[in-house]
DNA sequence: TTTGGTAGTTTCTTTTAGTAACTTGCTTTA
DNA sequence: TAAAGCAAGTTACTAAAAGAAACTACCAAA
C-alpha cells in the first residue's frame, strides 16, 4: 500500500489551515471555544463513532439493537453517548408510546454530514491499517 | 451557515462504504481487527489530535514546548500519547545527546497524511461549531 | 555545593468507564 | 391473581484511566 506523496506545499497548506483555526488562541492562555476540545472530541471517541456508523448503515435503530451491534458497549455508556449525540444535533430520538415502549434513534441530516467526515477518516484508517500494525510490531520488537 | 444538502444518494453511498468496511464482521461476535477500535481510536482522542495539530504547525517540537502548547495536558499523558503516536508511525522521536538532553518530535510523512484527514474533520467542526453550540443550548433548555 | 535545565517517571487522588442488578409500565401466560 | 416478560433505560458498585504534584537522572554553570 503506497502512501500518497507528501509535498512541502501540502505541509505549508496544512500549517496555514491550522494557523487559521488556532491563530486567535494565545498558547499561554486556556483555550475558550476550541473546536477540537469542545466540539469534535465529543463525537470522535470510539463509541460515538461506532454508534454513528451503525446509524449510517441502518435507517433507524432501537436502543437494544444498537447495543447488540455496537459490540461491547454497556447500556450506561450507550445511554450517555446517545444523549450527547442528540444534544449536539447529530441524531434524533423518537418515542413511540406503544407497549412495550419503542424508541428509535436516527441520524439527522447534520449527523449525516458529519458521518461523511468520519467515513473519510475511517477509510483512511482501513486503507493503512496493515501498515500501522506493522509499525506497531516493529516498534514493540525494538522497545 | 447553511448545511450542505444531504441526498438519498449520498446516504446510500455512505451505507455502502460502511457495509464494505464492516461487512465481513459478524455483529454477534467480537470484532477482530476493527479499523475504528484498533487503529483510528488510538489517534483520534482529544490529546492526540491536539499533539498532531501542533506538530503539523511547527516543523518539530520538544517535550516541554509541546506540553506548553497543548494547554492543560499533563506530562504523564503527553508522554503516553507520544509513545502511541510514535508506535503507530505518525511521529518520529529523535534524541540529541547534548547537555541538557534534547528530544525532538516531528510528523512523519505518514503522520502528515493522517493529519490531512484530521484537518478535514477539524475544519468541519469549526465551520459548524456555532450551530452545535446552539443545538446544545436548545437541548439543555428543553431537558 | 547549590541551582538550573530537559525529559520524562512515580505516586497519589479524582474522574470516567464497565458490570450487573434494578426500575417502570404494561402484557401475556400459568 | 400472581408470575414472568419485554423495552429502555437507571443505579450502585468496581476497575481502569486521567490529572496533579513531586521526584529522578543527567550534567553544567555559578
Amino acid at each position: 500500500m503506497e502512501l500518497e506523496t507528501i509535498t512541502e506545499n501540502q505541509k505549508v497548506k496544512a500549517a496555514k489551515k491550522i494557523k487559521k483555526m488556532f491563530g486567535h488562541i494565545d498558547y499561554r492562555n486556556p483555550p475558550e471555544v476550541c473546536p477540537i476540545r469542545h466540539i469534535m472530541s465529543l463525537a470522535t471517541d470510539k463509541w460515538s463513532i461506532l454508534i454513528l456508523l451503525n446509524l449510517g448503515f441502518f435507517p433507524s435503530l432501537r436502543f437494544n439493537r444498537l447495543k447488540r451491534y455496537v459490540y461491547g458497549i454497556s447500556a450506561k455508556v450507550l445511554s450517555e453517548r446517545l444523549k450527547n449525540l442528540e444534544m449536539d444535533g447529530y441524531i434524533s430520538r423518537t418515542i413511540y408510546p406503544e407497549v412495550p415502549i419503542r424508541v428509535e434513534y436516527e441520524l439527522t441530516d447534520f449527523g449525516q454530514s458529519f458521518l461523511m467526515r468520519i467515513l473519510d477518516m475511517a477509510e483512511w484508517s482501513e486503507k493503512y491499517s496493515e501498515r500501522i500494525i506493522e509499525n506497531r510490531q516493529r516498534y514493540l520488537s525494538k522497545n
